[in-house]
DNA sequence: TGCCACAATTTGATATATCGTATTTGCAAT
DNA sequence: ATTGCAAATACGATATATCAAATTGTGGCA
């Protein structure tokens, strides 16, 4: 997938090659493209996406520095393993941060927010019955961030999103393992209630009981996986 | 300053030159090396450095995505001012995760480091007595850090450094603009009580109400400086 | 068959070259 | 002096080259 050949202009860093391949990582990331432990090779990703090392370079550099890659001491990068200490951390981080965003965010919300939080619902519902869990993990991110978008805090929004590019690789492997009646819960449906009523400590309340939710579920999944001796996957990015 | 010339070795990550410049950069951004508006030259930089641009570009990219650094739309890259209402968010996420990092150090705390607190400490006061604010700016750092690195919560730790060195060039030309009697309160001879005690909870209190100190001082600067004379920032830096 | 030495290949880190735009500069016209 | 504008220069983005360590592959020998 060639984006753009060399230098026809020159973008402004929005839509530098770099960006857009740091896009479409995360987004291989969010929707669980790359398994934990997986080895990932500047090189060969660059050859996938048509563009030379340099802009994949600068985007899994980034990635390494916000923790969502790791390197070990042969300098060789790979999609870390989450740990239950991190975990804690991270959903710990995410209540303040995403309860805040939440709340902020509560004030400027619209009806047209909340219709597209509804349809969204609806598609992760219709995925989850599929069982097509990269679209259910697309549509559950695209209704966190329409949400956190609106909230004007551009300095939570951005930490947000570097924690949820660490849970990605490991969500996606979560869903097919779990119990189905697990996901099933109404947390969504009430969080887009309290959207409707536009009740700020509501809504940040609603928000923090998802992620009790996802917390949750995600422990149990690593507790059922633990150490299993995993195969090299080697995957395309998207 | 060279570092050291083309491949002698191949350096584990944490040691390579990318790292190497990152630190020196941000030890320069945490001290006020930059001040807001400038223009950061890469080349300039790996020249000064005594490095290609290769490892100075990374590590300017990453402190790019962090926020601590901005490019405006023609690509030009310099040091961001704080707005007000960075200030608000960035502050609010401090005082959550530096609470947090106090809180889980205090159990770990030792004789040694509060050793350490009260050297630091007077070296701050004697910096400070003597307008070193370079200085002020490093002993402060320290100071914090050591107690924050006792938390053994990394990601709360990463985030939190990406904080500081957005404010770092701010507060360093902040200190020669103050009454001096604001820098005179108590609460990091507050906190070093705290951390005799090893009481969590004050510990944590001590850290916020330091935190309600620097929020007000870097307020009232603001308010004081409130849109210098905009010159035209000229390409030649330093 | 099993294992080890060694060469070929792969990989990340760094340096350098090139491209297209932005900025600065030099100089002429007023 | 001031202004207009074109050539020269500077700059970030991207591509490519090179290096040394790491990994892999292979052949020979026990």
């Amino acid at each position: 997938m060639a984006v753009r050949h060399q230098g026809y202009e020159t973008p402004t860093r929005g839509d530098s090659l770099a960006e857009q391949v740091y896009r479409q990582l995360s987004n291989a990331l969010l929707s669980g493209a790359f398994a934990p432990r997986e080895r990932i090779n500047i090189r060969r990703l660059a050859e996938e996406i048509g563009v030379s090392v340099t802009p994949v370079r600068e985007s899994v550099l980034r990635l390494i520095a916000d923790g969502v890659l790791q390197t070990n001491e042969k300098n060789a990068i790979f999609v870390p393993e989450l740990a239950e200490a991190e975990i804690q951390e991270i959903f710990a981080i995410r209540r303040f941060l995403e309860g805040d965003l939440a709340e902020a965010a509560a004030r400027h919300l619209t009806a047209e927010d909340t219709e597209f939080l509804a349809t969204t619902q609806n598609e992760f519902l219709a995925a989850m019955a599929q069982e097509d869990y990269r679209e259910v993990l697309r549509c559950n991110s695209l209704f966190h961030f329409r949400i956190y978008e609106r909230a004007d805090l551009p300095v939570h929004l951005r930490i947000v999103e570097s924690l949820w590019l660490r849970i990605g690789p490991t969500l996606h492997h979560m869903y097919p393992i779990l119990q189905r009646d697990r996901t099933g819960h109404q947390s969504h449906e009430n969080i887009i209630d309290q959207v409707r009523k536009r009740d700020p400590q509501a809504l940040r309340a609603a928000i923090v009981t998802d992620l009790d939710f996802s917390e949750g579920a995600l422990r149990q999944y690593l507790e059922q996986v633990v150490q299993q001796p995993r195969r090299r996957p080697v995957s395309k990015v998207r």
